[in-house]
DNA sequence: ACGTTTTGTGAAACACGGCTAACTTTTAGA
DNA sequence: TCTAAAAGTTAGCCGTGTTTCACAAAACGT
């Protein structure tokens, strides 16, 4: 099955979360995109199902089929949100912005429009 | 009441279809974006009770509001596929990735976005 | 170790934006 | 002009992704 731009932005969370605070629950990952713990709760058992994650009692992680995809969306986030920074976006905006350009392009075109535009969206967290 | 991607989109179809047709039919809308009439119904009548768009007999026009929107839609629209198309990404899928992009940032993140790339995105239908 | 607080889940509802199917209205051709 | 085709509307359904509310289960402090 294929994973909504929703999916994707709960896996990319918690990528992030897991680099920064090692274990992550479903209450971080609802506090850091700022949904309901319930809404949690039924993505992250979509995504179980579909092999994007595993649930332990109490704590969520990334399957390698997981990991793949949220370290894409990572990467494509630090792009967007600092090719608009450089454009003089604030952070907060160009963060909040960032988020849904980094669902609209394919694979290939990200990678085409990356190289033609020669950025380096090498960044942690 | 805020506008939708969706929204947005019949919007900016039918600011195309003006320019190039001159009348407008909700048959025409359900065409270019390959919905059926019945979607292209229901999304007129919350266009029209917003002030986005008027319904004559069998036309369907753009308000001031409406067509404020549409023009903006349209330049980001062409903004986005003409940088994609430069950065090698085919016609065909630069048309359709670049019609998500276009809903993604605000009026001043764009208007900074483009002046840093400086690309000049004027171009008709 | 017990009670409180925190965390997770399940059910029911809602908004949105599509769809089909059935219907009405308009247009247009023979 | 009258009938058939085209266009538009309405009603009802579906999937997705939220929400709230009630409850279950776990964790934690004293």
């Amino acid at each position: 099955m294929a994973l909504r731009e929703s999916g994707e932005d709960y896996l990319e969370s918690i990528y992030v979360l897991s680099q920064r605070q090692g274990i992550v629950r479903s209450i971080d990952v609802a506090e850091y995109l700022g949904v309901t713990k319930a809404s949690v709760s039924k993505a992250m058992a979509t995504l179980e199902n579909n092999g994007y994650v595993e649930m332990g009692k109490r704590d969520v992680h990334l399957t390698e089929r997981g990991l793949e995809v949220a370290r894409q969306m990572w990467e494509r986030h630090c792009f967007f949100v600092g090719l608009l920074e450089d454009a003089g976006v604030s952070t907060e905006v160009a963060s909040q912005e960032g988020c849904h350009m980094e669902h609209c392009l394919s694979e290939e075109s990200f990678e085409k429009l990356r190289s033609m535009l020669g950025r380096d969206s090498d960044r942690d967290q």
